[in-house]
DNA sequence: TTATATTGTATACTATAATGGTCAATATAT
DNA sequence: ATATATTGACCATTATAGTATACAATATAA
């Protein structure tokens, strides 16, 4: 049917996501930005739904624990497409 | 224990996943960015596990029908952690 | 093989993300 | 209710992603 799913929604399901991340580890804006050594600014525009570089929000999810499961689901998404091509 | 999975790696597994996706379609790099409005070089960088924006990232998942996807596993996941949370 | 198409890489330029700063608006705590 | 902490928003500057172009290196086809 038709994309109701648009780009900007999804960035701010992802700056949703990374909040609530951040939230859990009782941590605040600047003290994430601080550690990670990026500006709050950054950190603020990727949770509020802004663009931003993958970079940037890598860094968070590996700060967050959320690296190595993102890495495995990307992997596993991929090995199921060559799966899918192999049987034609 | 340790953090072997770094930012790099799976940047290039994002790079490898979309490169998959887009021979699954049938087009070539020039193609799938002229369709985007973006430059190949950026399409290129994309796959080859450079630095570069959510904004072209999901401009390609959108073309390659992978959009919706990640947008509802966006959110599943955001709310499995609103409801750790909720337990205590 | 040889031709053709596609991809990788490099470069200079342009567009924009990242930064540091400040201040107002909300949450949170006392 | 009123401090205090945190977040949202804006601005100028800096750093860098995006761009167009060209050409070499690989795939793919003839």
């Amino acid at each position: 049917m038709f994309d109701l799913v648009e780009i900007k929604d999804t960035k701010q399901e992802i700056g949703r996501y990374i909040k609530t991340l951040r939230k859990k580890q009782n941590i605040t804006q600047a003290q994430l930005a601080e550690t990670l050594d990026i500006s709050r600014t950054t950190l603020q525009n990727l949770e509020t739904g802004g663009n931003f570089t993958v970079d940037t929000l890598l860094k968070v999810l590996k700060e967050l624990t959320q690296l190595e499961s993102l890495h495995h689901k990307i992997v596993e998404a991929r090995e199921q497409i060559g799966q899918i091509q192999s049987l034609y």
